[in-house]
DNA sequence: CCCTCTGTGTTAATCGTTTAACATCGTGCA
DNA sequence: TGCACGATGTTAAACGATTAACACAGAGGG
């Protein structure tokens, strides 16, 4: 009962060698077919289930897997609609490929990480058994990057990054498109609010600002760009980007004596969240103040947000194909974006 | 460049034994900090990034993952609340044990499995480097829960079963539960929407109800037992559990002549886009025609269903316990369920 | 009749670690 | 002085498979 049943003895088993039984599983060419009936009838028998999983990992090289980081505590991220559409395009991919997804968890940044976190965290990313992964929204040196890097594994990110493959949106000019817009309609007192691991609603220094998600500071300097001169531009976190830390940020933000008449959301589910606490407050969005959200989630369209789409899902797919068949992919791709007004922006109001 | 780093190099350059190096990564107490700290030196020169994962899985025999099996397609997965749920308990737990979770892709049933297609699926079920699995509403002669006792993985299930592990509902009573509710209403008229491969909308044969989810089944039963005798409940499919096919289901059954004044669905996504093709036909929901869901997803209390509530977080988080700690924990477990009325069902109208 | 070729099966090296068991060497204690 | 002992390294045997390279036999061709 507790010995275990392997290759070699399904082989002493049927008089025959191991390499017989390997090919009766892997390569039923190479027996005749009378052979190979034989072996995978005592085989059965045994209860051999077929080769392990691990060692064929070893020996092959191959885990047909591929890994995708999580910064944000996973029961997070399994609320986000940007996640959620990513590992859809992902999903899609692999499963024409017999390959899995792997989920591993990064301890989430919230207020600096000790020591001792970081490394559990890097255990479990040197532990899993992955031919790549994908890497969305960490900087170059993220501890989680620089441990993947590290193992030489297949790596497509999504911001841009000096060496390696990547699939990105050119987020400065996403910004670019959303300052413009709020410029068009008059705007210079506009409030940006990112997700970042500070409490939500406090104000983002220019220190803290280089401690952004990338995508973040991208787009925020493509916002400043297109205000005109005299603008006024305040930064204050979103926390994780979830509906609950937006909620806190709105509300910071609204009480403010001097509110902001523009409000710039990192995510469609931070606007959502801006836009709901506005409503409860008696405002009227897109009057007494805009709101923009990014991604062109679902959320999206049914609260009338204005946005920028960015096709999520097929920076999915395209990402897992960059990983499984690197030869006939190109090493970096920038996926367009489009401003997509709707009805939560509009002129500023004259007071 | 192409030679790879392993244990043995560093060993080598160090010259120290292989013994030694393992045991600077893995076992700092049993060498002098001196010599660990030299080895780990020597590491880093060399590029050496720790221990390889397969390598270490084979040797040790555990994979630090777990794996969820999913028969409906992942991008379909990632949109159905109750998954999403499932794996966020699932994840919470994972996470306090620098556990991954992988997701493994089967093949989805419609209509029918080519052998190719399921000898596909199963090779990823195979070569799966894991601990252990979860299934959740796979029979017991499912090929994927085959294909993982036979590995002898520790499996959990959400199913009633013979031996093994799972962590249950009793979906009976709780459709008994929903079948008392709406005779207390007065229906006698009543469709029940399953989800099944078949095409949505069309009827559910009692020959066809054998192959259903095992939990379709049971609610079924539990809906059948609780309705007075006169009660005629038809059975329709609502196809895969997604909102476009639950739209589907609704239109062809509200078009019906003789249409029922209750549809109880699977799920409340199901139940939801009944009601909102209802309401699009100028029905009146809980008035003209009553509703019921399953699982109070967010989406119920928004929609005002009168549904089944299940745990479905706790369900993930016991999964997950039962998984990495079978020792002090449970075989079995059912977790309580509870109707919830809201504003989807009410009286039968009289026509 | 010899030679090559195809179809089947075997031999044996290798993948990169972990870890029980053993060796060695001061050290503290009786 | 003698001895048990903790601390620190090493030896070497697995873990369970894959796959070149080789061997052999019968078929077919010239």
């Amino acid at each position: 009962m507790g010995v275990r049943i392997t290759l070699r003895s399904v082989a002493e088993a049927a008089g025959v060698s191991t390499a017989a039984v390997s090919y009766a599983f892997n390569r039923p060419d190479r027996l005749s077919s009378e052979m190979r009936s034989r072996i995978l009838a005592v085989a059965r028998e045994l209860g051999y289930s077929g080769p392990d999983a691990a060692a064929r990992s070893l020996r092959t090289g191959r885990a047909n897997a591929i890994g995708v980081i999580f910064t944000t505590g996973l029961t997070y991220a399994f609320s986000d609609p940007y996640v959620l559409a990513l590992l859809g395009g992902l999903a899609e991919t692999l499963a024409h490929s017999r390959t899995s997804l792997v989920l591993i968890p990064f301890a989430p940044v919230v207020a600096g990480l000790s020591d001792a976190e970081v490394r559990e965290s890097l255990d479990a990313v040197h532990r899993a058994v992955i031919d790549g992964a994908v890497a969305d929204g960490l900087t170059d040196d993220h501890p989680a990057v620089r441990a993947l890097s590290d193992r030489s594994l297949p790596l497509v990110r999504s911001s841009d990054t000096a060496a390696g493959r990547c699939v990105m949106i050119d987020d400065r000019q996403a910004g670019r498109e959303i300052g413009r817009h709020l410029a068009d309609l008059g705007h210079h007192e506009v409030a940006v609010v990112v997700s970042s691991p500070s409490e939500p609603g406090c104000a983002v220094t220019p220190a803290d600002e280089a401690t952004l998600y990338p995508y973040s500071r991208h787009r925020l300097a493509g916002i400043r760009e297109a205000l005109p001169a005299g603008a006024r531009v305040r930064v204050v976190s979103g926390g994780n980007n979830a509906d609950a830390t937006g909620r806190l940020a709105a509300t910071a933000l609204l009480a403010a004596p001097d509110r902001p008449t523009a409000i710039a959301a990192d995510s469609d589910v931070l606007a959502a969240a801006v836009v709901e606490v506005a409503t409860v407050q008696g405002l009227r969005v897109g009057h007494d103040v805009s709101v923009t959200g990014f991604d062109d989630v679902p959320l999206a369209a049914s609260t009338g947000l204005t946005t920028v789409r960015q096709p999520i899902h097929e920076k999915g797919r395209l990402m897992a194909r960059m990983l499984l068949d690197p030869d006939n992919t190109p090493n970096r791709v920038t996926l367009p974006t489009e401003l997509v007004v709707r009805s939560s922006t509009g002129p500023v109001p004259n007071r």
